[in-house]
RNA sequence: UAGGGCGUAGCCAAGCGGAAAGGCAGCGGCCUUUGGAGCCGCCAUUCGGAGGUUCGAAUCCUCCCGCCCUAACCA
């Protein structure tokens, strides 16, 4: 793969291999809770694991943080294996650090016994005002020094029982907990007695009822980074703060290899959110079809949409990797799909907007196939045949009875190119009572046959059509922003951030498409031309095509509509 | 408030003491059987601010300003 990318956190791998560290290997893990699917913003944290050990020549694993049984189902974990999989991603092994609870519990046992952890009764509240959390006084928050838990002197023996007989289930859910006895004064609030265990009475996905006191994150995750043999262990900024925590409890254990804990800024996206939390809540409350929504920025969102795997990693890359807290503009997104599509996408003719054109001198009953290029960017995807006849569909916006100068398209008395058929002149206008345009009438110069004029006349556009006859119905689904805003998190003054939703992110077409249409498969690919990139949607059937339009082509003349002068 | 971070163009982002890469967006033009693609050109006298060190500073020092994160028995 070429990836002559570098920045801070491959200037570290680098270093370490050039001092020869961890014996001179590298090995990377992506640690995700399966407790939802995983979005864009989780691609950059485990591409940059995955492709770190790529290149240089180390290991990669999957891991679950599977801690916390509350919030996690097995039916995550296949979907983001599935996700993982599909971007391109693969792994050595899948761990689970719910298969190290016993080492974990064994390792609290030797931390008691060395007078570094202790069981505590304090009620979570009670444990927070210890903590010296902040608190705001004369309209200033400020933060306290910690006081030590009335429990934190307990015996060694003591402890060791009472932690015993709480993994024996003695003890009601929350009742006690056990803590790291750090420094109820340090200034780093992960540091004063963070706590180590929980007791959590809930089925865990994978271990069942086996237990009833559950390892927080802190207690854990350093722990399986070394069980594990992890060098480098890439988290977002988040952690950053706890990172002293994790060395601190990595200094106590008997560990073979020592991991190091960096951080990176996580990636936003504009007119989007990438927290679990909120694409949870678009998802129950229906403000979106599912998880796999294409407008959601899941991974299964994207690739309902037609986004390509190749299109995001391109993207992904592009976004660099720092500790500096930006939102993207989704037009990069964009325009890395673009890209890829451009040079991979089949061609094809649809009309999402149809309007009759009836080509008046054209044989009634007659039908040509004409020979139509596949994808202009790739002479070895070949030609196929479209067919032509008497009465076709144009895009309703390709005709103007009154057409403003720098329109180039069909018009009273102008004649334009159909795509790789005939030079067509219009003759008449049939209206409706309202003044709706139903019918173009036109002439074509048989001459012309092909789309060129041997005469060597020009036009000024080329439009693409479809067979009415031939023609298969179309539901086209136009995707737009979710949030009208860049920052969906800015909430105006009274409202709340559903209210940044894009009442027209979703328009639904009916359109017409050319035949080859109606052999389409789910996720199948196409451009259709001069409208956009768009995927062959699962809930299309036999009798049904319906389509996602995943990006539009770049369209210099609406863009200068949109913005006159 | 404490602790931890971050501030280079509209958005990302290189740069690490010798004198502002690149991509996206934008703007012109060429070309075109997609107003697509492609091609060419333009787009930071300046790096959050102020001082200082130096022949020379985005890069080093000092002070200041702004923004973000954490303060769960979530991860």
């Amino acid at each position: 793969m070429e990836n002559t990318a570098t920045d801070f956190i491959r200037d570290i791998v680098r270093e370490d291999l050039r001092l020869g560290k961890n014996d001179g290997k590298v090995q990377t893990r992506w640690p995700p809770e399966p407790n939802g699917y995983i979005h864009v913003g989780h691609a950059k944290g485990f591409l940059l694991a995955y492709e770190i050990a790529q290149e240089f020549g180390g290991t990669f694993n999957l891991r679950f943080d599977d801690t916390n049984p509350a919030k996690e189902e097995q039916e995550f974990v296949d979907g983001i294996i599935e996700d993982m999989r599909w971007l391109g991603v693969d792994w050595r092994s899948v761990f689970f650090a719910s298969d190290y609870f016993e080492q974990l519990y064994e390792w609290a046992e030797l931390l008691i016994e060395a007078g570094k952890a202790y069981v505590c009764d304090l009620s979570p509240e009670e444990v927070s005002a210890y903590r010296g959390t902040a608190i705001e006084k004369d309209g200033q928050v400020i933060t306290l020094p910690g006081k030590d838990s009335p429990y934190r002197n307990r015996s060694p023996e003591e402890n060791l029982s009472l932690f015993r007989r709480m993994r024996a289930g003695e003890f009601p859910d929350g009742a006690r907990t056990l803590r790291a006895k750090i420094d109820m004064a340090h200034p780093n609030l992960n540091m004063r007695d963070p706590v180590m265990y929980r007791i959590l009475r809930a089925t865990h996905h994978r271990q069942g009822d086996a237990w009833c006191i559950y390892p927080t994150y802190d207690w854990a995750h350093g722990q399986s980074d070394a069980i594990e043999g992890v060098t480098h262990s890439t988290c977002d900024l988040g952690f950053e703060n706890h990172r002293p925590l994790y060395d601190w409890f990595l200094d106590q254990l008997p560990i073979r290899t020592r991991p190091r804990q960096i951080e990176y800024g996580r990636l936003n996206l504009t007119h989007t959110v990438t927290s679990k939390r909120w694409l949870r809540q678009l998802v129950e409350g229906g403000h979106v079809s599912g998880w796999d929504d294409p407008r959601m920025p899941t991974l299964r969102g994207m690739r309902r949409r037609g986004y390509t795997p190749e299109g995001i990693r391109a993207f992904v890359r592009a976004t660099g990797v720092t500790k500096s807290q930006g939102i993207v503009d989704a037009a990069l997104l964009e325009h890395f799909q673009r890209q890829d599509l451009n040079r991979t996408s089949p061609r094809v003719m649809a009309v999402l907007d149809p309007v009759r054109l009836v080509v008046t001198n054209y044989p009634e009953g007659e039908v040509e196939w004409l020979d139509a290029v596949n994808n202009p960017e790739d002479p070895s995807a070949g030609t196929r045949k479209v067919p032509f006849s008497r009465v076709l569909f144009i895009e309703r916006e390709d005709f103007l009875l009154d057409p403003p100068s720098k329109f180039f398209r069909l018009a009273p008395g102008r004649e334009v190119r159909l795509r790789y058929a005939y030079f067509v002149r219009c003759v008449d206008v049939v209206q409706d009572a309202h003044g709706e345009i139903i019918e173009i009438r036109c002439t074509y110069d048989p001459a012309t046959r092909g789309g060129d004029a041997p005469d060597g006349r020009k036009v000024k556009a080329t439009l693409h059509w479809v067979s009415a006859a031939h023609a298969v119905d179309l539901e086209a689904r136009l995707y737009d922003d979710l949030f009208t805003n860049d920052d969906p998190t800015e909430v105006a003054a009274g409202q709340t951030w559903l209210d940044n939703l894009n009442p027209s992110s979703l328009v639904v077409a009916c359109g017409k498409g050319e035949p080859s249409l109606r052999d389409a498969r789910p996720a199948e690919r196409f451009q259709f031309e001069r409208k956009g990139y768009f995927c062959l949607d699962p809930d299309s059937s036999a009798d049904r095509v319906v389509v996602n339009r995943t990006v539009g082509l770049r369209d210099t003349w609406a863009k200068s509509q949109a913005t006159p002068g």
